[in-house]
DNA sequence: AGCATTGGGTAGCGGTACTATCCATGTCAA
DNA sequence: TTGACATGGATAGTACCGCTACCCAATGCT
């Protein structure tokens, strides 16, 4: 197909693709002559995951040319794979933020974590945060968070494909991606419930 | 205190106090003359929090203004408050989308959930963009999800301290935009955790 | 032949979050 | 008291981001 059909099939404007292929968050189509090229569904997955890591996952396009990046040059091992993804969202903190509260918490839990893992320096930033805010938060309180989470962490890493590599790149890095704004959504809603119940409301 | 000695104890340059004070962010101080004012620890306590939503909760300024508007104009119940604080935080999602599926998992966890709820819009959202991408996620397994933070709201709304209004507003507000980045660092860690146990990875 | 479309490029625009500068007024140490 | 410096208040400017508009020559479609 060619730019006017990939951008039809996706609603995303013309000139909007063109400065994705000029930004590299879209590879070229193919040349078949000075001026024209086809674009292939590939293409037009590869934009609908742009679209949706910016739209939804509210990533900037920064953090999208790296995890597409990660998708195209996947590393070796799917673990490694998932390292990859979340280095290449945000948000990004210093290296030398002080791990130590944070690296308390996932003792506490038994976790292995590389300690020079991006989620490690995030926890302990936000654990930073509620400080300074005077809300601090206790490594039991914390630790409850993280079994309350376990389990989903250890179904979404379960539901990983081995069957092909691109599979599971593609899970990977959309599925950490997108998934959480299905996790925050579903933890505010939860607290409406439990609000709901606890102060009791009635809804229309 | 002075405008120097707020800048100094928070780490944030004078000129962006002025700034924030400007844009509503900071209610100005106690003026003692006409090019002198008075700031408390109330002052600074607000300067940390918009410096906290900003830089962890990664709010824009907008919504650092809808959320401490929240603050400083409660609504009367605790309930509604919780409404109000996620109605001010993102992602901003249009009226018109279709909340069936979304409907249907709330209605799956049993849950009792406004139907005008923006969290609601927002898992809406999340779930058309995995179906966008060629990732539908189901019914069961966004109940699962939702079962798995089921506790966690229940014990955040639990500890909703009932004694002040201010605490209460304080701890609904902070509380809910302050431990998304929290959750989201223990998800990523809970998975790293998973992958490692999964795919064998030695850990230095 | 004629005209819209395409690719390719540069330039501009609107929004956000500051940052710099200016200036009249005030503080305070010498 | 005097003079250097800080302060509040205001205006203007900056840097970046994510597009959007425009232009042009080559091409395709009829």
């Amino acid at each position: 197909m060619r730019i006017s059909e990939l951008s039809r099939r996706t609603g995303v404007p013309v000139p909007t693709v063109k400065f994705y292929l000029r930004e590299g968050l879209l590879p070229a189509g193919r040349a078949t002559a000075a001026t024209q090229a086809q674009y292939d569904e590939g293409h037009e997955q590869r934009l609908r995951l742009v679209r949706a890591l910016v739209e939804v996952a509210g990533l900037s396009l920064a953090a999208v040319r790296r995890v597409v990046a990660a998708v195209d040059d996947p590393p070796r091992t799917t673990h490694e794979l998932l390292g990859a993804a979340h280095e290449a969202l945000p948000p990004a903190v210093a290296d030398d933020v002080d791990v130590t509260a944070a690296t308390g918490v996932v003792a506490e839990l038994g976790w292995r974590i590389d300690p020079r893992s991006a989620p490690l320096r995030q926890l302990a930033a936000a654990i930073a945060a509620l400080e300074a805010v005077g809300m601090p938060a206790g490594v039991e309180v914390l630790a409850r968070y993280g079994r309350a989470l376990e389990p989903v962490a250890t179904a979404e890493v379960a539901a990983v494909p081995t069957s092909s590599r691109e599979d599971a790149v593609a899970f990977v890095v959309v599925g950490t991606a997108l998934y959480e704004p299905v996790v925050l959504a579903l933890r505010r809603l939860a607290q409406q419930d439990a609000s709901a119940r606890r102060f009791g409301v009635d809804c229309p």
